[in-house]
DNA sequence: AATAGTTTTGCAAATGTTTTCATAAATTGC
DNA sequence: GCAATTTATGAAAACATTTGCAAAACTATT
């Protein structure tokens, strides 16, 4: 096939191989059905033989789509980012958009960076995580006049369209769980808030809706680990060697809920009857414990779908509707968490 | 700030707004030595007035690099292969380079296609997963001759570089290690090897290291599960539920592993006195189990960091060292495993 | 104050496409 | 078999930049 006698072919050289004008090449990818069969026929030839790539680059300084969309995300190797994107990325695929992908590790001047870079690259569309950015992103955003998405962290009044979980609900759910359940003596084990509008939200709501029901947490049980399996479960069986031991632990996610998990086997606590652990997220895995692990699910696949279709739409029609949607959190009620 | 009033600006109306050429501007951008001071500083001061960004898709149609990379993976929510992409993106953009990220789903016709896709954005290198791919998929990197390497599975005789572990050694390793430990009644939970190289040469090499100690794996000792804890906790729940039961489960991945052992839980056997179960990969997680699993580590990190170095440095210099690297793996012991 | 040399800037052509408009070719109606 | 349509193709301008070359603006030297 492709016998690049030397340099790249263009639109030109496929045209002096099917000997037509350029604009007949151009014209048999944009609008095929304005060309003749015969004509058509010989193009695609000429096209295979000269083994043409469209060059998309000459395409958008048309001011034709670009084709692709930036996806921000504060770090791709977290499950739940993981499966965000691989679902926003097949729900944009399918509309012909590639993905750009950047991870800013929760730092806020990243983040406008990797942004700029984007804008560079002029993304027909993007795609930021959380609702809680830097002033110069939103400008920026705002001036360029890009169509934008904030994923995983929903809220109804946001400026942009939101489309995620309602983080706060979450965090109250669980503990609302915990609760009825007669716990009393709750510990806490939360995901750093700084740059991270989800675990604030969750922080927050877990603490306030156990204060409402006159459980207060000591200031010794609110512990705080970065996400990691193998600190949280160092921290947790610190809690779990002290004398005094909580009978629940309510953990900001499920990979600190999954360390927990471990700790409490390597201190001896049988799940749920020593000590019950919930945790938020549902991860995958987050079922197959024995026992499995009650949480509350964030729909993330869901998530990245929606997202990336109400995105994909956006592109496509300015005029299309722009608000978020809230993919609900569930209560999932497994073993790892009992009736006092 | 950027007070763009209507039209998106470009170099044009930067221009005027400092009152030099466009030609000035460019230079501004790409060899601000040659200005003098002040109309550099004339020109950054238009350049934030008219909130100007540049245009990256008119350069590339000048030969000028894109700035891209395309990253293609069978499927993104992989630890493991979220870690390798975090990795390697990492490594990138510390070079300026933004990845174009898709996944395939280990389906050979959607990686041609966008391998295609990859090229009419004009990526400046590509990253494949694996060694194994389509004959179309080889001819295309050929014709477009655009540096690639392969990243996951070593192998040195390999036509582009190859960056990864060698997967056959692997599972050499860890079979090894359990036949050391006098294990002579093994049974085996492999990944399928349709489309992956990685598993098949896992699976080839554990069956012959066996084979060639003496131990023959029955037929009904021979699981294959798709990717997925439930999935291998079933399967391995049914095989601990038979009355005769091997001493010993090797698994493909950590992640099948991951299954067994939950499976070993609700099966009421006791890690490791009455079953030893061993995976491959060391994935995030994998030493906190109790007891920790003994397995293979893949260094998963390194290798697309080091796969990005190499694309970055071969991109930048096409006389660069193109040798790929094995990154070895590396028999990790902890508990899950004991001498009979 | 004039000259030579150097530094800085602008002009115009080039890059690989798309698109508008005009023209040529094919088709239809009589 | 000719005019009137309709359909298919080409020429040229446009898109947002970069770059080679030449002109202009400085400096330094006398």
């Amino acid at each position: 096939m492709s016998d690049r006698n030397g340099k790249k072919s263009d639109i030109i050289s496929v045209a002096k191989a099917a000997r037509v004008s350029p604009s007949t090449v151009s014209r048999y990818f944009n609008h095929p059905e304005l060309l003749k069969l015969t004509t058509r026929r010989r193009i695609e030839k000429a096209v295979r033989k000269e083994g043409y790539i469209r060059n998309r680059a000459a395409q958008t300084i048309h001011g034709i789509r670009s084709g692709t969309i930036g996806v921000l995300v504060p770090t791709i190797d977290h499950t739940i980012f993981a499966e965000v994107v691989q679902a926003f990325s097949d729900a944009v695929a399918e509309e012909g958009f590639t993905i750009l992908l950047a991870s800013h590790g929760y730092d806020p001047q990243r983040e406008y960076a990797i942004l700029r870079k984007f804008l560079e690259h002029r993304v027909d569309g993007i795609a930021l995580t959380g609702l809680d950015h830097d002033e110069a992103v939103f400008q920026l955003i705002e001036s360029q006049d890009v169509p934008t998405v904030m994923m995983w962290n929903y809220a109804a009044e946001s400026l942009y369209p939101s489309i995620g979980a309602d983080n706060e609900l979450a965090g109250q759910m669980i503990s609302q769980h915990v609760l009825a359940l007669g716990h009393r003596a709750v510990a806490c084990l939360f995901a750093p808030g700084a740059g991270n509008d989800r675990a604030k939200a969750r922080s927050r709501a877990i603490l306030n809706t156990l204060a409402a029901a006159g459980v207060v947490v000591p200031q010794d049980w609110q512990l705080t680990t970065v996400y990691s399996v193998s600190e949280s479960k160092r921290q947790a069986f610190e809690l779990f060697s002290n004398a005094r031991r909580p009978t629940a632990l309510i953990c900001g996610n499920d990979i600190l809920a999954t360390g927990a998990i471990y700790a409490a086997a390597r201190a001896g606590l049988k799940l749920p009857d020593d000590i019950s652990i919930v945790g938020i997220g549902d991860f995958k895995g987050s079922s197959e414990f024995e026992p499995g692990l009650t949480t509350v699910r964030l729909p993330a696949r869901r998530i990245g779908r929606r997202a990336g279709m109400t995105l994909a739409a956006a592109i496509k029609d300015p005029d299309a509707d722009r608000t978020g949607a809230h993919c609900a959190p569930e209560l999932v009620i497994r073993g790892s968490c009992r009736a006092i």
